[in-house]
RNA sequence: GGCCCAUUCGUCUAUCGGUUAGGACGCAAGAUUCUCAUUCUUGAAAGAGGAGUUCGAUUCUCCUAUGGGCUACCA
């Protein structure tokens, strides 16, 4: 049941795919909307039909429903403010628009892209003129008659200052006459996101408008455009950028910031999810691990922070890490299955999953970590050679016989037995444990590193795969 | 260029005038371990610079520097 009034929306433009800083946007936008027992809209912006993606939408939605950012009112899920695309409330715009030149809050343009040229400064800036304004109405009819192309422009006053106060930045005070006659009605009939954006979140009552801080320097021509129509201007949570490093926003550009590339990688959307409410926000606790749920709770706006964050893949793997050994190990092996599809040969896989759960950051680390199963055709025998656990080639060269003799005489090939008998072997041979092993792991991994120890790695391969290894390792080291 | 915003360890951050400036990731060292990893312990690591205000500034004000954003018929 809501309780409350508040109502957020998640905007994004369908330009391409998700990346990191939409997320958090969706996130804090829900989370505030939750918190407070309102409702969490989507609404598409696809004004620009230059820039229009074709699949962009498919992949919103697909990352809100993985990521569990479920929408109350939306396009696909409908709701009492819809149309929930812009695209198609456009006939409303030109509506609003008109109201506004009636008003003398806005007014038409004529001026040719040719004309606006000219009317670049040295710094190479662009500020109109407002040399339409001045026509009079009679001059309007006439261009409109004649069918010259037309936009809207906003009127903005150009003395006084506007004042507006952000729930992030604070009271934040801008000169009118740096604001500009922004376009509010482009030539095709849609209208800019300097003017959907008003027109939509007055009319879906959003109370929460949550969004980049890019567009702090333009707040003020929004809230000029609430004013002329009378409307109450909403509450501003403006964002700090997510950056890729010191100096470069993430942007799309780089595959790497796209979620569900995260998500293909082996990221659990739950990891990405916590990760990325950590990225610029802090709960006031350091608990660091956080549901969605626990998220809800612990959100806060005076948590957000000023400054710009660096996006840290070490910490997501860090804390995905965290989240894959938590997981039943049941649901891991499920999550693990579709990396071992390029494993040909065949071992234990639920021995290897129990295994690799606490060794891996992502489920993409599973392919390399489980390496000894098709790489051991040709490995390097001085692999053997170990200072650590004082084993070598030689030793190797000798010891593999009465191991391979002991085990083929075991009778059970649990790890436990294989460990056993091992030990018993090192025991009896006046070897170290440890260099036993080391040899063992060897010969039957042809890997320096493995999810197991020696025994571990004899219970993957099954009794049959094991020998068969240790013998062709013995074999290779006889003949080197 | 103009305007807006920001500036604490490499990174994410705590501190809301008085702290040995705390935590986390990463990094290093040690311990544990049948490899590597895990785990545990320890360590190195920060207030951009300069003026003020104040008994006292990381914290408040101003200037400078640096970074980011906006300055589109993109959002």
């Amino acid at each position: 049941m809501d309780t409350s009034d508040v109502r957020t929306r998640f905007a994004p433009s369908p330009t391409g795919f998700m990346h990191i800083g939409n997320l958090r946007t969706a996130l804090y936008a829900y989370l505030f909307a939750k918190k407070s027992r309102g409702r969490f809209i989507l609404r598409i912006e696809d004004t620009d039909r230059e820039r229009h993606v074709e699949d962009a939408v498919k992949a919103i939605y697909a990352v809100l429903r993985l990521t569990g950012l479920q929408h109350d009112e939306g396009p696909d899920v409908g709701g009492s403010c819809g149309p929930y695309t812009q695209s198609e409330r456009k006939h409303l715009y030109e509506r609003y628009a008109k109201e506004l030149v009636a008003g003398g809050r806005a007014y038409y343009c004529f001026c040719t892209k040719e004309r606006l040229d000219t009317l670049t400064d040295d710094t190479g800036n662009r500020r109109y003129d407002k040399r339409c304004l001045h026509l009079s109405k009679a001059e309007v009819e006439e261009k409109l008659a004649a069918g010259l192309p037309w936009v809207i422009r906003q009127n903005v006053p150009q003395e006084g200052v506007t004042t507006f106060s952000d729930m992030v930045y604070g009271e934040i005070s801008v000169e009118n006459r740096e604001l500009h006659d922004n376009v509010l009605l482009k030539s095709d009939g849609f209208p800019t996101y300097n003017f959907a954006n008003v027109v939509d979140d007055h009319l879906m009552a959003i109370t929460h408008v949550f969004r980049g801080m890019e567009y702090l320097s333009s707040t003020p021509n929004y809230n000029m455009l609430y004013d002329a129509f009378g409307w109450a201007t909403p509450r501003y949570v403006h964002l700090p950028h997510i950056m890729k490093d010191k100096h470069h926003k993430l942007s799309k550009r780089h595959g790497d910031a796209n979620v569900e590339d995260f998500i293909a990688k082996g990221f659990l959307p739950e990891a990405i999810l916590n990760y990325v409410a950590l990225l610029g926000w802090n709960p006031k606790s350091e608990v660091e691990k956080f549901t969605l749920r626990e998220l809800v709770q612990a959100f806060d706006v005076s948590g957000i922070s000023k400054s710009s964050a660096v996006f840290d893949e070490a910490k997501l793997r860090w804390l995905n890490a965290q989240y894959l050994r938590e997981l039943p190990p049941q649901q891991f092996h499920e999550l693990a299955a579709p990396y071992y599809g390029a494993i040909s040969t065949p071992v234990d896989l639920n021995l290897l999953s129990a295994l690799l759960q606490p060794r891996v950051s992502a489920l993409s680390d599973i392919p390399d970590a489980a390496g000894f199963a098709d790489r051991f055709e040709g490995y390097s025998l001085a692999l053997f050679d170990h200072a650590g656990s004082k084993s070598s080639v030689a030793l190797a060269k000798e010891a593999l016989p009465a191991v391979i003799a002991s085990l083929e005489s075991l009778a059970g090939w649990s790890n436990d037995a294989l460990f056993g008998a091992l030990e018993q072997l090192a025991l009896q041979r006046d070897l170290k444990k440890k260099q036993l092993l080391w040899i063992v792991r060897i010969a039957v991994s042809g890997c320096l590193s493995t999810p197991g120890g020696a025994s571990e790695m004899c219970a993957l391969l099954g009794k049959a795969q094991a020998l068969e290894r240790m013998r062709q390792s013995l074999s290779r080291l006889r003949s080197a």
